[in-house]
DNA sequence: TTTTCTTCTTAACATAGATCAAGTCTATTT
DNA sequence: AAATAGACTTGATCTATGTTAAGAAGAAAA
């Protein structure tokens, strides 16, 4: 149940038995089934979800009722408002289920208990977010220089598996186009 | 010399004086002219760089040889190319003065060896990648959602002196969007 | 099996913003 | 003072992508 986990800590930081075992007791398990909703705008994200099985995505709405698809998780990821868990603050941002899911969850206050108990486990996160951070403006910096086609191709290299698990609506709403746009683009690459 | 910085770091975590003197000796301060590089792509980015006085910009130029700034920063902002200052390889970013600078510099190793003896340094850095990160994403989100004028006018609510400071080009391109098309976002503004 | 969703595709038309090409107005250099 | 360069604007035209609308094919529900 811990193994992924476990596994993805110690690929980046040096940590004992003992102080992972004062980390589980703190994960609860926690199932979502497709099309259910981790958390909704409005409510304060309390908890951050490290995903052992299954797909979701984090999603914002804007005032002409669009949604933007902000981040996509799949095994091995975690995902959060983070905006809304760091700040303590309403959530702008939804999170749903594209698949069955098993989640750990980690609460907002047993996190910065932790952080003073396992020094390694602040080291983690700070490097967790320094490279969603680089990853995100190195996203924004492909939104803003290349075309849709480019952007699709850019994503099948990086994330073969997320182009295959993930509905096109989703994939479309990540980078930024519509579904029929990405449609199109689809049928031009196969011509070639 | 170091009151911006000292100020900053303990807006956001507790530092005694003694941890806040052992991290003075390894800052120097630098001084860079207008239009000169702080870093050029390819080189490997070996120091943050803090700004106690200027402006800078951060700027990836695609193959068709346009810039895109990803980056701007003034007074209390740090600046580096992150992808390369964490993985140590060669960047892929350029950072340039757009005013005369003087920069507070803190190198690569001397900053892990300072995480080791001052944790609330290594806290205080994990903030500020949460909140680069958070900032970033909602740029993106903002970047995909609404027009270049709603962009435009998000920007002066957010950084209204940046918009007075940095010339209009370079404004432009950390929009996503043309000169040409800025300075007619502008026309379109002033008339209501 | 029939019906209803989902997911994806296709086509015709519309538009925001890009591109290309000048031109103005200041500031800086010579 | 003249010349050059920098910062911004304006207009005409072009294009990638959005919008609207419809339909196909498979999956799920009834």
């Amino acid at each position: 149940m811990f193994d992924l986990l476990k596994a993805n800590l110690r690929s980046k930081i040096n940590l004992s038995d003992e102080q992972f075992e004062q980390i589980t007791p703190k994960l609860k398990l926690k199932f979502l089934k497709k099309k259910k909703d981790l958390i909704m705008e409005g409510q304060v994200c309390q908890q951050v979800a490290f995903v052992n099985k299954g797909a979701l995505r984090s999603y914002s709405v804007d005032n002409k009722g669009q949604q933007h698809v902000i981040q996509l998780a799949v095994e091995d990821y975690w995902i959060a408002d983070l905006y809304s868990f760091l700040t303590q603050t309403p959530s702008q941002l939804s999170i749903e289920a594209i698949e069955d899911c098993e989640l750990l969850m980690l609460r907002y206050d047993d996190l910065q208990t932790l952080y003073d108990k396992i020094p390694p486990l602040e080291r983690y996160f700070r490097k967790l977010a320094e490279r969603a951070y680089i990853a995100t403006q190195q996203r924004l910096n492909v939104t803003l220089s290349t075309s849709a086609e480019d952007r699709y191709k850019e994503l099948i290299e990086k994330h073969p598996s997320i182009v295959q698990r993930i509905p096109l609506v989703h994939i479309a709403s990540y980078l930024g186009i519509t579904p029929e746009s990405l449609s199109r683009v689809r049928k031009q690459l196969y011509k070639s």
